[in-house]
Formats: structure tokens, sequence, C-alpha cells
DNA sequence: ATTACTAAGACGCGAGTAG
DNA sequence: TCTACTCGCGTCTTAGTAA
């Protein structure tokens, strides 16, 4: 879809178009866009063309709503508009397992931090992390979940060497059939993305979903209240 | 600005942009938004010299920032998101004093409604609406406010005639200097919107801010908690 | 007033390529 | 590898105009 249809449905969209017929002339689309009004007569026409809108001819101008596909575009933008801003209390992401020795496995295996986790999560984690690989088009969603206030695993320092913090952030996980309630995810740094996330839960998470190296599992983080 | 590097820069606020530098390549960009490398190059020139990232070189690629400006313009956009789509609490609208006869002074005069603005509001309106005319831009306002909930005013029947509802919503009033906090905006009608907005007051307020028309005010229209 | 067609023109795109 | 320049080509735009 072109980038000048998308502001044009919005236009309609702030018109009020989202939720009933607008009233609108070419010629005052046009001067909003900053175009002619001859292109703005054919933005409307694609936009027709591609079932975003429907529209019906009026004294001096033309009648137009925004149908279902058009509306569910403007959400697509406005979802990600969401997650630049950090305004999602809920994040969806699909990830790969894969066998790996990420830096969570080293903070469920000290006892500074597993005392943090059951006082703060209420369960014990089963000592091993399950790791999820995420594809590029998860970044935006992994950046907005390291933005939002996770909760902090405070760090210590024991003969001499710094420990450092952590936050961990409270998660569902699933498979189609099966799901998980008490997982967590487990962060070392907030700066630095990585494109693998490590799943903590009190169960041990392979065997109970029976699951191997190269299975699709979907994790969904509650970001509480922001 | 033109709509790709709009675009351009959502996908580097996306990355992580917004919060932190983010390690990009023009080739990653290009792909991202289905261009040639040659373009994505062309875009990140363009989006240094309008000032909206900063960016230097790097091993395979560059790392960029974006900027203040280039973080504003993207909340501009998620701003008229938020009005398309009713996520906003608050609403700020400005608008010039005219003389009218609109529908709201029928509201006031009749003491079937005026009874449910004293329990509502808990303030007895002077009896006068405060007109305010809104220009085109604030279109997108009026619609977001008209979808939200407001407090209803329930209809009527009397000797044979209907008297339709109307929907109230709590506001102040602003003037540069002054600000009147107990006000309400009295919209008859949920649908076709009006470039001219009623407001109510339990002071008359022409006199309270020695207004004229032409005087411009500005309204801040409190939408709870949607 | 509008909408929207046709034709000519501008402007942005990408291929080629240097650094 | 990367970035980013020049230049020829194509697409989208606008002017003119009909309905």
């Amino acid at each position: 879809m072109k980038l000048i249809l998308l502001s044009a449905l919005k236009y309609l969209a702030l018109q009020g178009g989202s939720k009933h017929s607008v009233h609108i002339s070419s010629i005052k689309l046009a001067k909003h866009l900053g175009v002619s009004q001859q292109s703005a007569s054919r933005y409307l026409i694609e936009l027709v063309e591609l079932g975003y809108i429907e529209r019906r001819p009026a004294y001096g101008g033309q009648i137009i709503s925004i149908l279902k596909a058009g509306i569910e575009t403007l959400r697509k933008e406005f979802a990600e508009y969401n997650l630049i801003f950090g305004t999602l209390k809920r994040i969806e992401m699909k990830g790969m397992l894969e066998t790996g020795l990420g830096e969570g496995g080293y903070y469920i295996s000290k006892k500074e931090y597993m005392k943090q986790f059951v006082e703060k999560l209420n369960w014990r984690p089963f000592e091993g992390t399950f790791n999820l690989r995420l594809n590029d088009e998860q970044i935006p969603k992994i950046e907005a979940m390291k933005s939002a206030r996770g909760i902090l695993i405070e760090g210590f320092e024991k003969r001499g060497r710094t420990f450092g913090k952590a936050w961990i952030f409270k998660c569902l996980l699933e498979n189609g059939n099966q799901t998980v309630k008490d997982c967590a995810i487990i962060s070392p740094k907030r700066t630095h993305y990585r494109r693998v996330v490590e799943v903590i839960s009190p169960v041990f998470l392979r065997e109970k979903l029976k699951a191997e190296d190269g299975d699709m599992f979907t994790i969904k983080v509650d970001l509480g209240d922001v």
C-alpha cells in the first residue's frame, strides 16, 4: 500500500470516518495532503479499489465510510506507535526453542538471585532456562518489553566480585494446545537487545511440554499498567 | 516532510532508536522499506539534514540516534492515532468566542434538563452558553470527544413533544492568564459534528472573563478513563 | 460546485560504480 | 563489506478540461 494512501485514510479517520460516514470533497482532502485535487481524487479511487473505503456521491463532495480493512490498516499502524512509546500492557512474541547457554542460566544458579526470584515471583524456578530465539520482526516487541518496568532483581557483591542486576517479566508460554501460566522472562541487561529470550518457570518446561529444539512457542508478556 | 522519511524514522524507533542508539545498515533499512540500498542511504542523509537523527559510521553499518525533533515528529503522529482510536484522556481545543444561538441554550432553559445538570455536575449552570467556534483542524478533537463517554442527560416527553438527550463533558476554560474550573461542554447529538462547542458554567463567563466576540480560548476536556 | 479523464512533465528511483 | 555519488528511466503528479 502506498504511503500517501495511508495518509489519506488517516485523514478520513480523523474527520470521524472510523465511527460514521463523513462528507468530504477531493479538494478538501487535496488541501490537507498538499497535493492537487486530481491526485486526491485518484487516492479515493485507489482506496475504494483496495476495499478500504466505500463512498457515494453527494452534493458538494462525497459521503465516505471507512471499511473494516481500512480500520485494520490504521490499527496496525497505531499498534506500532504503541510499541515505540511503550503504551502496551501486553506483548505477544513468537520464538523458536533452542539449546543455549544464555546468561539467564547463570542467574538461577546463584542462591542470592534465587532467593529474590522466590520472593518476587512466589514460585521457585526450575534450574534451567527455556531459550526462545526470536526473529528480526520481533525486535520492536523486545525493545518495548525492555523499556517497560519489569521486576528488579538486585545485584550483589561477593568475595570482591560484582554480580549485576537483572529484570524479570511475568509471562505465559503457549504452543497451540498447551499453556503454562507461571513463567517469566529473565533479562540481564537493560540495553543491547538479544534475539534470544530466556524463560524460567517452576517446572521443567522441556519435559512438561515435550518440547524439542526448533519448536515454536508464543510468549505473552504482562507489562502491568506501566 | 516526505512520507517515506517518516516510515524510515518509525523503523528506527521500532528498533529501539527512541531509547538508545541502534546499529543499522542502509541495506537493512532498505529491505524493511522495500526500496533500494541507494534510496535508504538517501533517506538517512535527509533525516540528518532535517535534524531528526544523528549518526556515525560503524563497522558493518552505522550507529543512529533519533534526536528530539525526530521523537516529536513520531509523537505527533502517535497523537493522531490516539485521536482516531479514542485513547486520550484529555483533549485541548482552541476556539474563538462568538455570539450564537446554539441548541445548548435550549437545554439550559428547560427545567427537566436543568435538574439533571445540577445533579450530575454538582453546580447550577448560568442560563446562557459561551460559544466557541473551532477551526477545521480541531475537527479530529471534536470527533474524539464525541465518541468518548460523556455524562448522559436524559431526554423526556412533555405535552406530546419529545425532548432529546444530550451529553456533557466536564472541562476547563482558559485564556492565557485566567482559568475557570467548573465548566462543561454540552453536545446535543452524538453524530454530526459542528464547529461550535457550547460551554456552560455556574458563572456568567463573558462577564467574569471580560470576554468579547473574537477572543480566543482554550478548553481542556476531561474524558475520564474511557 | 463537484469528479475524474488524458497528456505532458517533474521528480524520485535504482543501476552502476567509486571510495 | 559498507556508504553514497551520477545519471538515465519510469512513475506519479499536475494542468487542462469534459461531464
